[in-house]
DNA sequence: GTCTATATTTAGATAGAC
DNA sequence: GTCTATCTAAATATAGAC
């Protein structure tokens, strides 16, 4: 078969696209290998011929929501590329009820803090990723800039975990509008 | 046994201290009632004449853990009831290193988005509390004041979440170091 | 009320056929 | 490479002795 390799990648990208989103959808913890393999067309045997182990999927799949998330806020962008649209596309209601693949930093915070180091070392990554992705357009002064850009990034991811956390809808949406001005505000003065 | 009833609540109250501590420090998932029990000085076997299940008692141990969370802020203060000093508690490398029963709203985050309702609830009863705590001392414009303290609520515990979720220490410190000035001129302003 | 022992379920991981 | 079948370990929950 002269095209088993290729074969091989599409499932391999399958598997990891179905992870990416049950993970940042429901965690680590309450997602199988059985979901994600039959989410992604398969069955459980054939997981171990593409990973070693559920956790070495996890820290792959890390990578892989946030390159997703990353393409859907350039493709929200357009050609305008604000601060404001992005805060705008990140803080809303549709990443709240997250049908797609979300945003690995904010569903999968507290997970990360129990995991072995790979994975940890996959999420600061990815956070100083989304750090340095918020500090362009910011200020002259480099450090202070990049200081702005940490409390913006703990403003959106911070809040967007606790929207989903809380079971009140109004204080939910309240609080959206408070972290959408408040990384804003900051951008104004 | 005339003491009996005073017996089973001394237990009770071993079990939910346990139960804090440990569900604050490694999450639900894992930590199990076999350690639950242990840390409270007993076997499995007796934790079902206390509660009826582990979601009941993490929906409980949740409110322990605010109360004690709450009580040692208190107690840090003393005298000096400024917000400066909470937020200094609050945002402090102690905290992240959680030896004790820390705050359920920072390590709890996405694992209460995943749970039954009587759990989320809990947990926003406790964030409404948080807010409103923050709130005391603030603005004259009472629901201005509410959105400050949203914002600075989210800030502590975002931060906080985020800081134990990294594997990088020097940008922790940064990170809380940010995330507490941000709070502490939010209300100098 | 607490103990030990056990039933049940679930999920990660492996073996071997095709 | 993918399948079905199976092993193994862990954890919730229950049963029955004391």
């Amino acid at each position: 078969m002269p095209w088993g390799p290729e074969q091989k990648q599409q499932s391999r990208e399958r598997i990891l696209n179905s992870a990416a989103k049950l993970f940042t959808q429901h965690g680590f913890d309450h997602v199988g290998i059985n979901e994600v393999m039959a989410d992604a067309g398969m069955t459980r045997g054939a997981f171990y011929a593409h990973f070693s182990s559920k956790a070495e999927l996890y820290a792959e799949s890390i990578a892989t929501a946030a390159k997703a998330a990353h393409l859907k806020a350039i493709e929200a962008l357009g050609s305008d590329a604000s601060l404001q649209r992005v805060v705008k596309g990140y803080l809303s209601e549709e990443h709240r009820s997250g049908a797609q693949i979300n945003c690995p930093l904010a569903l999968l915070i507290t997970d990360i803090g129990q995991r072995d180091d790979k994975v940890r070392e996959a999420y600061t990554r990815v956070f100083k990723g989304f750090v340095n992705l918020i500090a362009q357009g910011g200020d002259a002064d480099a450090d202070e800039a990049h200081r702005q850009a940490l409390q913006k990034a703990v403003l959106m991811v911070g809040g967007m975990a606790i929207s989903r956390a809380i079971n009140d809808e109004e204080l939910a949406a309240t609080l959206l509008d408070v972290c959408r001005n408040g990384v804003l505000d900051g951008q104004e003065a």
